[in-house]
DNA sequence: CGATATTAGTTGAAAATGTAACTATCAAGC
DNA sequence: GCTTGATAGTTACATTTTCAACTAATATCG
C-alpha cells in the first residue's frame, strides 16, 4: 500500500500520454495549424463520416465548449460543414468537405505510421494486454 | 496499417489519463485547494525530500513556468519553503514544511488506494505488462 | 394550448497554460 | 577584472481552457 511516485498510474499515464501527444501534435499543427481538439474532432468525423457535436463529446470525452470551438475553427478553416437537422433544429450533422476528407486522409495515414512506431518496442503480447488495459481503464470513473 | 480511432496510442492514452486524472484531482483539489501541476510538485518533495525547481522539471517533464507557479501557489500556502543555496544563489533548496509534509502523508495514502483501485481489475501479469510499458514509452521522444 | 423542463450548442469572463523575453547569478576565457 | 556565455528562475503577454450563464429548439405535462 506504499506510494511509490514512479508507479502511480495516473501519473505514468499523463506522462506516456503527454510524452506521445506533443510528438504528434508537430504533425497536425505545423501541417495544418490544428490544435489537438481540432485534430480530434475532425478524425472523428473522418472516422464516423457524419455526427453530431455532443456525440462527439460523448464518444472523445470532450466538453461541449471545447467541440462547440474547435468545430467552428474546422468550419473556417473549411474542413467540415454543418447542416441543421431539419427535423430537430437544435442539432447539426456534422461531416468533412473534400479539403477536409483530404487532410484526414494524409493525417490517418501518418497518425498509422506513428501509431505502429510507439508499438514497434513490444512484442505482440505486450500491445495486446496494453491497449486493452487502456481501454478497460478509459471507463472508469468516480471510484472516488 | 490501417487508422483504427480507438486504438490509437495517443489518443487511448489521453482518455485514460484524463479519466484517472480527473477522478483523484477531487481529492487534492476540494481537500486542499491545489492543482495538478501543484499536486506534483508537491509530492515530488514529499517522496524525494528536497529538491530544486529544475530537478523538478527534468524529473516531472514540466516546463519551468509551471513549476515556478506551482511554488509560489504552495509556497503562499506554506506547504513548502525555498532556500537559496549558499554557494549559488541562482539554486532556490525547495521542501516541505510540516504543514506540507502532512497534506503530503494524506494525499500519499490516499493515492496509494487509488492506485490499487485502478489496478485491481487487472492480473499480477497485466500489471506488471502494463506499468512496464508505460515506462518504456514514456521516454520516447522525438519520433517523428 | 400554455407553462415548465430538457437538450444542443454558443458565448463571455475568469483561470490556467505556453512562449518568449527578462533578471540575477555564476562560469570561462582572455 | 571584464566580457561573453550559460543556467535558475520569474514575469508579461497571448493563447487555450474552464465555468457559468445564456439562446434556441423541442419535449412533457397539466
Amino acid at each position: 500500500m506504499d506510494f511509490d511516485i514512479e508507479d502511480f498510474l495516473p501519473y505514468l499515464l499523463n506522462r506516456a500520454a503527454e510524452s506521445s501527444s506533443m510528438s504528434f501534435q508537430q504533425i497536425y499543427k505545423t501541417g495544418y495549424g490544428m490544435l489537438r481538439t481540432e485534430w480530434r474532432v475532425l478524425f472523428h468525423l473522418g472516422y464516423y463520416h457524419e455526427m453530431t457535436a455532443s456525440m462527439i463529446c460523448q464518444m472523445a470525452d470532450l466538453h461541449k465548449t471545447k467541440v462547440s470551438r474547435a468545430v467552428s475553427a474546422l468550419e473556417a478553416k473549411r474542413y467540415i460543414t454543418r447542416i441543421l437537422q431539419d427535423d430537430d433544429r437544435r442539432f447539426a450533422r456534422l461531416s468533412l468537405t473534400d479539403k477536409g476528407k483530404a487532410v484526414y486522409d494524409d493525417l490517418s495515414i501518418q497518425a498509422a505510421r506513428f501509431h505502429n512506431e510507439l508499438m514497434r518496442d513490444f512484442t505482440a503480447d505486450e500491445q495486446r494486454i496494453f491497449i486493452d488495459c487502456l481501454r478497460r481503464l478509459r471507463g472508469k470513473k468516480g471510484l472516488f
